[in-house]
DNA sequence: TGGATTCAGGACCATTTTAGTACTAATAAG
DNA sequence: CTTATTAGTACTAAAATGGTCCTGAATCCA
């Protein structure tokens, strides 16, 4: 269904980890013997995390990665933007007009909004949720599709 | 972010066209004359919803094919598992206990959950909703993650 | 200063997935 | 029997993904 690409889910466990208390900063090859990845594939991962500046790194002789801010102020969706990038739902969502079965076709621009209230439930998952699942820590979460639609979460009392 | 194939894309197009009021039967060659997509290319889109059971065939003169039931019990999620297929998560969601890094990585079960509650909140959009989305008749949706975690949709007045 | 450490930026390749095509068999109507 | 139409499957081409490698730049420290 949603598909989360290796790289993301690994950017996720590599972000959990350097979320943990006193974790602080961490070199590539810590985190890489730490996780069992590949060193150049843990090296990839974090270069594109810093690019989008999820977090900070320091060359040279003790330098490592950390996180740019805290963990509660990362979200599911910064990592799915950061590693995945801005993609679009359909062909037609990026290059709109272009399309030949625009005129036909009213499904894009739902899918569209479907794809939106996804991102945004996402932007209102934090890092300390994801690093926390089986604590079961996992906060409201409110969801809008278009004008109209508004998906919104609350923890249940189980 | 979510990513949707094209082929999923032109399902959705196919089936909100079948959708239509008194369109009953329709061909391959016509609906692909309608929607300017390759015939091959919707001749195999069909024959996937139709193994999925979410179009009826008949084959032979006068043959063709039509909703195998009502647009209102069809659902996103219907659309997606049947063209997608039940397609994992993260790798280590389809084979459970091979991955090395499960005992590292608390990550996995909460993006299952994610996904579950996705999957879940499209499963409540139907067809219909899909093919009127510019009329905006969107209904409430409820997503529920893990045992905790739910979240819930509803019309909002604008 | 110079060497060691560690990240940055790409280029690059292998594998898998996706998209699309083609061909043959089966089924039904007339 | 002939024609229309789907079923099944095999195949190819193109793109995305996952992963590696190398070269350069920053930083530290002796
Ligand atoms: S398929 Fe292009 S606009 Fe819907
Ligand atoms: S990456 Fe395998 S269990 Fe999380």
């Amino acid at each position: 269904m949603l598909r989360i690409s290796k790289l993301t889910d690994y950017a996720t466990v590599l972000l959990a980890h350097l979320a943990e208390d006193g974790a602080g900063q961490r070199t590539a090859v810590e985190l890489a013997e730490w996780s069992k990845i590949g060193l150049p594939t843990v090296s990839k991962v974090l270069k594109e995390l810093q690019r989008a500046g999820l977090v900070v790194s320091t060359r040279g002789a003790r330098g490592g990665y950390s996180l740019a801010r805290s963990a509660d102020t990362i979200s599911a969706a910064d990592i799915l933007d950061a590693v995945e990038g801005p993609i679009g739902l359909t062909e037609c969502s990026i290059h709109p007009g272009q399309c030949e079965l625009e005129s036909n076709c009213r499904v894009g621009r739902t899918w569209q909004r479907v794809n939106l209230a996804i991102h945004q439930a996402l932007a209102d998952l934090r890092l300390t949720d994801l690093a926390n699942a089986e604590a079961g820590a996992i906060p409201e979460l409110i969801i809008r599709i278009g004008p109209r639609l508004t998906i919104r979460s609350r923890t249940e009392s189980a």
